[in-house]
DNA sequence: ATTATACTTGAACAATTATTCAATTGTCAA
DNA sequence: TTGACAATTGAATAATTGTTCAAGTATAAT
């Protein structure tokens, strides 16, 4: 029996149906998209490694990325709902952080990724 | 010396600075930005989930996610220049691979950090 | 040569999204 | 209470993006 796309033989055709298999359920599947949508973003990239060394309040980001106050907010909120980042609030000042250090793992792979790449 | 955004002291004054600093520069940000943009995308990531044991053509990755050969074809194009996947032309058929195991690597940190977060 | 197959490409359309602006909430100080 | 400050929010706008459709290559078979 041989593959109607490409002619390939059985072998061939079993990892077809392998690979139907092999993917994971439609909603895992949307959460990833969906995390890595989350990352693929510049401002909100230099949000999570300016906060990889410790909490930050928002103006405090919105000094370090050179950015409105009204930007920085809503990108964290993205992160939030994203369970990126968890918030404290401490009279006035809202402080942000990392989540877990899981993320921190993450976006070194990434950046690993990126370097050895443009070698 | 006192943070003039949230009233911080000396060493929140550092964190700051250290921090504008700690971001890697501007090019750099921006690919890695791409690179996860790249990685957002239902689709795109099924293509790298399909590959991931092995080569297929593309009218086997049209027939595993169960889409148009016109549509797999510009995403597997923008997986090729971002250098996610490679691609051999044997006759008439091309097949794509990934085009490293590290990508095989991030994407299971990814699942994993789903399926852990969901608990 | 002609036809069929495997894939690619460009334009077009709908949908999503990042930032800005203006208005608002919540908290502290006078 | 009044004013100032930190942050959030909603609407609007511009830009980006995924898929479809139609037309185009390149290779193989007749």
């Amino acid at each position: 029996m041989k593959c109607p796309n490409c002619g390939g033989d059985e072998l061939h055709l079993n990892r077809i149906t392998e690979a139907k298999k092999a993917l994971p359920e439609a909603s895992k599947m949307t959460d990833l998209a969906d995390f890595y949508k989350v990352m693929g973003d510049e401002t909100r990239l230099k949000l999570l490694i300016s906060l990889d060394n410790g909490p930050l309040c928002v103006s405090d980001l919105s000094c370090i990325l050179n950015m409105t106050l009204s930007a920085i907010s809503h990108q964290l909120k993205i992160l939030r709902v994203a369970k990126l980042v968890k918030s404290t609030k401490v009279g006035k000042v809202v402080y942000y952080a990392l989540d877990d250090d899981h993320i921190k793992k993450i976006l070194d792979m990434g950046l690993e990724h990126i370097l050895e790449r443009d070698e």
